[in-house]
DNA sequence: TTGTAAGCGTTATCAT
DNA sequence: ATGATAACGCTTACAA
């Protein structure tokens, strides 16, 4: 910065202005500061900035790399955290690195606020680290509950619940459910099940599946699982809720290799609407959790904590939508 | 940091060579002072260090979420670069977000080097972006060529005509090739299969797709465009050597829901290895590029040029092996 | 093993 | 609209 205000003959004060946005620079010279700059690969420097600013302006954000559903979140949280003035700084929790040295790492960026994305966490630890942690926490697509972090998710009982509604509504009546215990929300999703089929007075078959949440799988394994245990079976269900659309992609596949076809022989509903959902190839019907929406209740639970330190960790449920694609046909009447 | 030395009893400074594992401090002040900084949730200010710090002690890393090849290389890097006494940062490139501001957060940061995973970057622009960066530059994965970065990638042309070998070696002579003409190295691996092809006296068969590298799909509907290019034909090829397996897996589960099997119809070969290729729902055999070994590279090149800057930069050429699972059978003697 | 002093690049405050 | 000065939290070099 003092090369800038060297070369230009102006004063280092100046050239932050500029560099800042703030006020108090004629046009003039912000236009001669910026174009310097750009000559001389000039960039702030973070680490100088965040030090001596009165407050910080960086969200830090952990997520799982292989997880395709975190992924459109983290990327609608770069222009939302810009539209509050905000950076992002990203950490990774992966095979050999856990979410401790991950928020760690964001602490010692001295972040404002730090954003888990779909987080491993169970309720307990999760109000254990918000304990530790000193600055607000936002839980995004994790399971309910917890006093010390705010919390944003979508219903994941309700979803479930269209998804179910939907079946039954093109005639289906034995509609399994495929349980990925070891899934942060799977309770609520399965809540959502077996209410909507007690409701309609149809029986449960639920399908339990294991596979865990911080492998790099991100249950797709399970869905193929799931799908053996169905084959297995001398009547296999009409149709098939699956709360994860990774585990309901590969079920997809593993049913089309054995010769089965949806959507005629079997319908499938699944949860999240990740990018592969959408593939020709796929076109998966299922219970979408917008990303943009999430990474905006994100935001805002972030910016409201950081504005104001005493109110009340809240929690965001964020609305569902039933995304109607080809995976479903109604229930064939026999002959 | 005050803060623990008041409460010991102790200067700064003491603290200071606990937290950086300096020499000059005794087991029991260590024991003492991680003690009291877990109990005040401290963690050393990164921004404060990076500005005192003679040099930068980061690799800032710029990569693409929705890339599944990329991540692996992503987790391998946080182990590699700690054994050298780096830390890293990471700037995901998104829809919204290009390139250039990727890099500018990390400068921004001042790494002292900059990784590139996957980059979408041809030759000419990584040319230029090394040029005016002013810290080593390390394009992983990425086409051959640039004198300005050093680059690491596989042999894609080796790795694909050990992926064609193979199916040749099963008796296969109608071989299909699919050309993701966006992809960055491309071009190596379709000159992999040609020259095979030729080699064997073989007629070439060069399925071409379209596809975008930085859309999200990662070429996977490409794998349904090429699909569906060998359905329509009267006499489809025995087998196809995919050189991507995001498109690989889409071309199986199109060519499943079309009631073709692979291996019995159709043998295929990929390239990567990605997680989604170790499915038991998929078993796709394919030409492995070791995310371990590029991460290592990578590593070692950044580190080779900070500690060397006039040394010039360097090609890692990384070895790929095939991975022989479920999805090539020889062929089928007609009767 | 411990303490002292200086300074990294930036922003906040105050003055012009 | 612009400039001077201090301070942010840490590391480095050197002294005790």
């Amino acid at each position: 910065m003092a090369d800038i205000a060297q070369q230009l003959g102006i004063s280092r004060q100046l050239v932050s202005i500029v560099m800042r946005d703030a006020p108090g620079a004629s046009a003039e010279t912000r236009r001669r500061v910026r174009e310097t700059a750009d000559e001389l690969g000039f960039a702030p420097h973070t680490g100088a900035r965040t030090l001596r600013r009165t407050r910080s302006w960086t969200f830090g954000v952990v997520f799982v790399p292989s997880h395709p559903a975190e992924h459109e979140i983290v990327q609608s949280l770069y222009p939302l955290a810009a539209a509050h003035g905000y950076d992002v700084v990203l950490s990774a929790v992966t095979g050999t690195r856990g979410v401790q040295p991950a928020v760690d790492e964001l602490l010692g960026h001295r972040c404002a606020a730090v954003l888990l994305i779909g987080s491993a966490l169970d309720p307990a630890e999760l109000e254990d680290l918000s304990g530790r942690v000193q600055i607000p926490l936002v839980a995004v697509g994790t399971a309910a509950g917890g006093t010390g972090h705010d919390v944003v998710r979508s219903d994941g009982r309700a979803g479930v619940a269209a998804g179910v509604e939907h079946l039954v509504s093109l005639g289906h009546r034995e509609i399994a459910f495929v349980d990925l215990a070891t899934m942060p929300a799977a309770a609520l999703r399965r809540a959502g099940y077996e209410q909507t089929m007690q409701r309609h007075e149809l029986g449960t078959d639920v399908v339990l599946a294991s596979g865990h949440y911080t492998d790099d799988a991100y249950f797709e394994e399970s869905g193929s699982e799931a799908a053996h245990t169905l084959l297995a079976r001398d009547e296999p269900p009409t149709a098939v809720m699956v709360p994860n659309d990774g585990s309901a992609v590969t079920l997809l596949l593993t049913l089309a290799r054995h010769g089965l076809q949806v959507p005629r022989d079997i319908s499938l509903v699944g949860y999240d609407d990740i990018p592969a959902a959408r593939l020709s190839a796929v076109e998966l019907t299922t219970v979408r959790q917008d990303p943009e929406l999430m990474a905006r209740a994100a935001v805002d639970a972030a910016v409201r904590r950081i504005d104001h330190p005493e109110s009340d960790p809240l929690e965001s449920i964020v609305d569902t939508s039933l995304v109607l694609r080809g995976s479903c046909a109604a229930l064939r009447t026999d002959g």
